[in-house]
DNA sequence: TATTGTTATACTCTATAACTATA
DNA sequence: TATAGTTATAGAGTATAACAATA
């Protein structure tokens, strides 16, 4: 009788879209000549932001940046540029090379993402009940898989 | 007023409740002293399946599946059974102690997932959207975190 | 002294290849 | 010869720690 935890099904379905979800995305990102990281990444750009706000927006340890902008910069996508009011800092910008690359990633993942299959009506309320589980945070850390990536330890 | 692509903000919550839908699992996960893989391979073992049939099941690479069993066993939460059927065979049972931890896990995993914002009502409509993308592929693959599962090469 | 970015290193998750026992 | 499981190894994606330059 127990009202309280009806989701058993609803946790399967997620794991299955999810799994869907996450397969169409290493498809496209590999299509586009990008490793998964450096496609966060360059989501993450469309204004130019620091290497440590990158690293804050996708969750990485900032150590974990370099090598990825390594990749963006050889590949021409993205410009390291030195912030004259902090000579520390650089600040990461698109080429257009880079914008291109971007708009096609995300029209991509747009695409063939099995959301197709629903109705415009359906996409409608899906956003609407997505945003509730969202709630208001819109921080709301971007994807990327791999390791946890930061589970507090219990200091037991 | 392209009416073929309006998903951009889809696509973008998506990301974010996979974001936390992942944490929540993570952090679940290590609380239950299992580490990632071996919680999807609990997930499995309802009926007793052999190492071969997990790997199809939860889109490993067969010789992957040893670790993980082997570190089940150790925590006495699955016996590995010869099959007289076919002695290469091994079949996986889950102990005692390894259904309490599964079932308390699947609870723990459909608590505080963020789908509890959500209504009944909305619960109820959210499956039924899901299923729908998800289609009738009742083999959809469970969800994993890391490398891609297989992407499949373009032979160019 | 604190912070940005870099380098070096290590750990986890997963795959591939080579092996064994059985079929 | 083919298949189930194992072992050894390698690669991708992260993190942590130590360091250089700048603040």
């Amino acid at each position: 009788m127990r009202a309280a935890e009806p989701d058993e099904e609803l946790v399967g379905l997620f794991f299955a879209v999810m799994a869907r979800f996450r397969d169409h995305f290493f498809s496209t990102v590999e299509d586009e000549g990008l490793t998964p990281p450096q496609a966060h990444a360059l989501r993450q750009l469309a204004e130019p932001i620091s290497q440590r706000e990158l690293a804050g927006c996708l969750g990485y340890d900032a150590s974990h940046i370099t090598g990825i902008v390594d990749g963006l910069e050889e590949r021409g996508l993205v410009q390291r540029r030195g912030d004259p009011a902090d000579r520390r800092v650089k600040q990461l910008v698109l080429t257009d090379e880079g914008r291109k690359v971007v708009h096609r990633l995300n029209q991509r993942l747009r695409r063939g993402t099995a959301l197709e299959g629903l109705t415009a009506e359906d996409r409608r309320i899906m956003r609407r009940l997505l945003a509730k589980v969202v709630g208001d945070d819109p921080a709301a850390v971007p994807w990327s898989m791999g390791s946890p990536r930061r589970i507090e330890r219990r200091t037991s």
